[in-house]
DNA sequence: ACCTCCCTGGCC
DNA sequence: GGCCAGGGAGGT
């Protein structure tokens, strides 16, 4: 993970506050953040009383290991912030989620729009899941532009559609697949496996540089203020986007008119002249 | 490979 | 009062 200079994001980090320490409770009170548990039910029994061996990321996955081989999966979906806190602290509204630790701490997770969710894996039922199909993480496993390339070829899906699929690339929404495809010059509706190395090759160089950009000013809050910061503060790289949300507005290369489509089924933002 | 659904707060 | 935004999964 790279650096985050600008911003702090926690006042004191999920993965500090987890590992190495052993989980003493957990409640789930929005019964709806526990639905791909095939039996919810099952969550505290597979938690407490034991210990937490490692916290991991692959995408926007969550992916803490415990003993006795269960995985706690954890997504945000796109309103969910994880805020570490003394069981004294009072809680936020939408506080969905609550993990106590033998350290007396509190992992909670407060998801206003609820399409996060937290889910308790055996290893056969991890195998088993959308987990395991996960593509290479976005971030740290990017692949090289020939292994693109090639998993591109014959494929007529939109490029905007391939870079949302999980199960290509881990950790690509869509404010960021619109701002890669932007600086890559690529139409976000070009079918994948019409593009030339030259133009993979302009897409991957700019997968990390978004994602660090991003990071680096605390993620995109939109006006809706939905998605914020662990500490309640809003990220601050929507006024860095540079087609997303800016329907109407001149490209800042050539001054055309941004536009804006669908595409899968989601806002998708792009200058009509240079991306091709 | 596509479409629809889930959910809620903020906005028109 | 109704529409819209997001990520992922399920269905067609």
């Amino acid at each position: 993970m790279p650096e985050l200079p600008e911003v702090e994001t926690t006042r004191r980090g999920i993965e500090p506050a987890l590992a190495g320490n052993r989980i003493a409770d957990v409640s789930v009170r929005r019964a709806r953040m526990s639905r791909r548990q095939p039996n919810p039910a099952d969550i505290p029994g597979r938690l407490i009383g034991r210990k937490v061996l490692d916290v991991g990321r692959i995408g926007k996955f969550l992916i803490v290991d415990v003993e006795d081989g269960f995985s706690l999966v954890m997504h945000l979906g796109m309103s969910g912030r994880l805020l570490v806190a003394n069981l004294e602290d009072p809680e936020d509204a939408h506080t969905n989620v609550v993990i106590r630790t033998e350290a007396h701490e509190e992992v909670r997770m407060i998801d206003p729009r609820t399409f996060g969710f937290i889910v308790v894996y055996t290893p056969d039922e991890l195998a088993d899941s959308s987990i395991a199909a996960l593509g290479p993480d976005a971030f740290d496993a990017l692949p090289r532009s020939p292994q693109l390339l090639a998993r591109m070829e014959g494929r007529s899906v939109a490029i905007k559609t391939l870079l949302l699929d999980q199960r290509f690339l881990a950790g690509l929404g869509n404010i960021y697949a619109d701002e890669i495809l932007y600086r890559a010059k690529v139409d976000p509706l070009r079918q994948a496996g019409s593009l030339v190395a030259s133009e993979i090759s302009a897409i991957r160089k700019q997968i990390r540089p978004v994602l660090a950009a991003g990071l680096a000013h605390g993620g995109t809050s939109l006006g809706d203020l939905t998605y914020l910061l662990p500490d309640g503060r809003a990220g601050e790289y929507l006024q860095r986007l540079r087609v997303y949300g800016r329907v109407g507005e001149e490209c800042r290369r050539c001054r055309s008119k941004i536009i804006k489509r669908v595409v899968g089924g989601r806002s998708t933002f792009s200058c009509p002249t240079c991306q091709r």
